[in-house]
DNA sequence: AACTCGTGGCC
DNA sequence: TGGCCAAGAGT
């Protein structure tokens, strides 16, 4: 589906700009600013260098980021840090990856160091991010760049065979890490393009189209500040709700905001309802504080991850089942229930508590309260065993831990 | 090609 | 409050 309008033709910028009547923003202001990404491809003439310019003046300050100014002077990226910023950050906001980003860098510096470390440990730091496949495909790609040396391929196509690589990812590390002009394509730049062009297409439809129009608005020069740039302003201007279009410097080029309401750019699906399971989870405690954990299989949801022991998630309680479920007969007692929302379904759980005498059923195993909070356990989970021991997994500070209650 | 796969913040 | 959505990948 063709764009309502087009900001700037395919063919040059000049032109489109010309016959789509709208204002000529490279001739009109800004030709100060124009020096930085200069393109010799057609029709982007006009987008990078205002993006640039507003990059070099309002960019975030992210741990995993060189400033454009540090590049500028030679700071080479570290593509291992570029590779775990962006593989942490897949459907995962800034905020939420800061802390991981920088635990994960001081426990393994380098990708060596990560190849090194055992799954097990990688998914414990992980606890908590979400999407727990990634955790494993993250050691899984450490191992193979360990064992060709360190060095991550520097190729788009190189990058996109490893594990937890996908056509995002590879272009960002390709484009950030080693200065390749890819086209990066995520969330931010689907809204920032659709709004550019006032793309009526729903998404998931349009993303070829999309992919075309980045594929020439990336500059030759500065691909990886491009890309970034990008997101940036996805991020902090170009926002899904209330776009701050008079800050943006690309408002000169944007479709949408001549239609008055670009917040209905991206148009999107309407998504599928979210079924509501249930189910029972069991928080058996021994004698000195121990949690009966269990760990979950490999793949499929929280993956690898450790659990209480639950009964399987249904539509529906069944008393039986629920009795059934519990690792061992005991004086089970209702501790609470906690509500989760996954990305395709509801949970409710209903907790139950006992104290045992300390038998380890087959498959199980006692966690401490001292090593609790160091166990790979998913948030949910957490949420569980707070219902039924408040602060359980919270981690112990020096301050509280070492003062008797 | 459609599903699966977490979590937290926002309004 | 509940729906929306975030620097998507794997199957």
């Amino acid at each position: 589906m063709a764009p309502l309008a087009q900001p700037r033709k395919t063919a040059s910028g000049e032109s489109g700009k010309a016959a789509s009547g709208e204002s000529g923003r490279s001739a009109s202001k800004d030709s100060s600013k124009a020096a930085s990404g200069d393109s010799s491809k057609a029709g982007s003439g006009g987008i990078a260098p205002h993006l640039l310019a507003w990059y070099d003046a309002h960019h975030r300050e992210l741990p995993w980021r060189i400033a454009p100014r540090a590049l500028a002077s030679g700071t080479k990226p570290n593509p291992y840090r570029v590779w775990l910023s962006e593989v942490m950050l897949q459907q995962t906001t800034v905020e939420a990856v800061k802390a991981y980003f920088r635990a994960f860098v001081e426990k393994w510096p380098d990708v060596e160091a990560l190849a090194a470390a055992s799954t097990e440990d990688v998914m414990k730091a992980w606890a908590g991010l979400g999407y727990y496949s990634r955790a494993r495909n993250l050691k899984a790609c450490a191992d193979l760049v360990a064992r060709r040396g360190g060095s991550f391929p520097d190729s788009e196509a190189s990058l996109r065979e490893l594990p937890g690589i996908g056509a995002y990812t590879a272009a960002a590390i390709a484009a950030i890490a080693f200065d390749r002009p890819a086209a990066v394509v995520d969330g931010n730049v689907e809204r920032v393009v659709s709004r550019l062009f006032s793309i009526a297409t729903p998404l998931s439809e349009a993303k070829p189209e999309i992919r075309a129009l980045v594929e020439r608005m990336v500059p030759d020069k500065r691909p990886g500040d491009f890309a970034q740039a990008m997101m940036d302003l996805g991020a902090t201007i170009c926002t899904p709700r209330r776009p701050n279009c008079m800050l943006c410097p690309l408002r000169a080029d944007c479709s949408a905001i001549l239609s008055g309401d670009p917040e209905r750019f991206p148009v999107r699906l309407p998504k599928a309802e979210k079924p509501l399971r249930r189910g029972a989870a069991f928080v058996a405690v021994r004698g000195d504080g121990a949690i009966l954990l269990r760990k979950r299989p490999d793949k499929g949801l929280l993956g690898g991850m450790t659990e209480v022991p639950t009964t399987n998630w249904t539509a529906r309680v069944d008393g039986a089942t629920t009795a059934a479920a519990a690792p061992f007969a005991a004086d089970w007692r209702r501790a609470g229930q906690i509500a989760h929302v996954f990305t395709h379904f509801a949970l409710d759980l209903d907790v139950f508590q006992a104290q045992v005498s300390g038998d380890t059923p087959a498959g199980h195993f006692w966690s401490l309260p001292s090593d609790i909070s160091g166990e790979a356990l998913p948030t949910v989970m957490k949420k569980a065993i707070e219902a039924a021991i408040p602060g359980a997994t919270k981690k112990p500070s020096p301050h509280t831990a070492k003062r008797p209650a």
